[in-house]
DNA sequence: AAGAGAAAAACTCACTTTGAGAACAACTGG
DNA sequence: CCAGTTGTTCTCAAAGTGAGTTTTTCTCTT
């Protein structure tokens, strides 16, 4: 059992909390930046924000802020780093009932924001198709990762279009990664999607993340085989594709949280030879 | 090109910074702390530490301490996250040349201090077999991962004989599950090992790190399929086993960070029926 | 020096998974 | 009804994996 060599709290714990002084240490800023990620028409985006105050206003940034630290004249202390992920970005636009957020890492350099020392926390948030940020009408968008320079799989020579704020070019190639890698290991693609789905959606989601084609037939085969990937339904799309063609069945996302085996992007490839 | 939509910085910007008030912001405390693994005589092991001071005094706690955000009188700002873990656990055991750092998250819930609002970053340190810490005597030591309830590979019903301050029991769990899927998908083993080393040691290791035994002559196979995990020396080991047995190769790390295809755990069965 | 036992490394074989393509089924639009 | 399209199933060769056996090369004992 525990408790033998592990002293439990006592008086003199207490007293000491009581004449703690929370001022004798040196502070840092601590905000937190999200990467939301989301696929449009085939085609991976992320939300980023114009800055509207300095330093770098007008220079394209993510969503982010600063963490409350304690209850505050904003607000209410956030109670935990995703509470503070999840405010922030409500403030700047609209959430989906069905998220996926996770932790990405964090940012701390000396020199990372010109007026003081910041330490940032990012997350990724993975969602369905998501609205146009109404807010502030043209200071979000929804930016292709390919403007980023994260256009194929491997992101061999792409050359981003638009430089981002601060470090937050790293940190939005850092969350591609992730969510590339994710797929591989994880049942997260069906974040993307609504919550019935076709396998060709599912496949189309690991072909605008990845950036290359996968063979269809194989990875149908593939997802049925992997136990709690996904789960019937039993019904059918309401109509088969615009020119014609058979009507998918419809899934939903399964139990599985890990794939075994992993779905590997180095393997599987194109069918165009 | 970049810059037609991203203005870049003007005077108004420099003008701003100067005039910046760092202190208008509600601060946090930024700690690190590092989960150091190595592995002695086949067993997994962490570096823990006696709290020294309240809170929890006496208790086991990772090692760690705070962010120097700006320079200041116990000495210059750590330029980055990594630099600030490594100084932090350099105060309280010797580092050897070979390790491999990597972050493991970050923590930040209200309640995770009682003296007031830390955000710690968690540092994941990789080594092999490290020296007793020789300062403080006992106050740091290796604990072995089962004496925590991280024994077997899948932390089935494994309880913890030792409790841990804060919430650094739960930092531990992920550093530890972190190691294990890591040994999966990169050649990341090798940071365990010596430079040079045999593909036995290799195999204690994941078999140390993964709590089971593997089929040695299938691991074997494995290994050398996988390109860039390891490179030959074309070298012997000075002495084969104790009573007797073969001389084995030695091998050095390959370049490969990644491995294509993983080893995975759920996979591999023990060579016992 | 010879032989028993031990450890590393190589080999065998059945089974599973994968890549690639062909075939079949079910639908749309004309 | 027909041509074209999309979803689903099937086939087959190649590659990978789990399990066990055999061969090689040591140490230790007698």
């Amino acid at each position: 059992m525990s408790g033998e060599r592990t002293p439990r709290r006592d008086d003199g714990e207490r007293r000491f909390l009581d004449a703690y002084d929370p001022g004798a240490y040196a502070p840092a800023a601590v905000t937190v930046d999200v990467v939301a990620l989301t696929i449009r028409a085939g085609v991976p985006h992320v939300l980023l924000m114009r800055r509207s105050a300095r330093p770098q206003l007008g220079w394209w940034a993510l969503p982010g802020g600063f963490v409350r630290a304690q209850d505050g004249p904003d607000g209410p202390a956030d109670p935990d780093l995703p509470d503070a992920a999840l405010r922030v970005l409500s403030e700047k636009t609209p959430l989906p009932t069905e998220l996926h957020l996770e932790q990405l890492g964090t940012y701390g350099a000396l020199d990372r924001d010109p007026r003081m020392r910041v330490i940032s926390v990012a997350y990724v948030l993975l969602a369905p198709d998501l609205p146009d940020p109404e807010t502030d009408a043209d200071q979000a968008a929804w930016i292709p990762w390919s403007a980023l320079g994260h256009g194929d799989g491997g992101d061999r020579g792409g050359r981003a279009e638009i430089d981002l704020a601060f470090d937050h070019a790293r940190i939005v190639a850092d969350a591609v990664e992730r969510a590339r890698s994710k797929l591989e290991y994880t049942a997260l693609a069906t974040a993307f999607l609504p919550p019935e789905f076709t396998i060709t959606a599912l496949r189309e989601v690991y072909e605008a993340v990845w950036g290359r084609p996968l063979h269809g037939a194989n990875f149908h085969r593939k997802i049925l085989a992997t136990p709690g990937f996904v789960e019937d339904t039993g019904r059918l799309a309401e109509r088969g594709g615009p020119g014609g063609g058979r009507r998918a069945r419809l899934y939903r996302p399964g139990g599985a949280a890990f794939l075994h085996p992993p779905l590997l992007r180095g393997a599987q490839s194109s069918p165009a030879g």
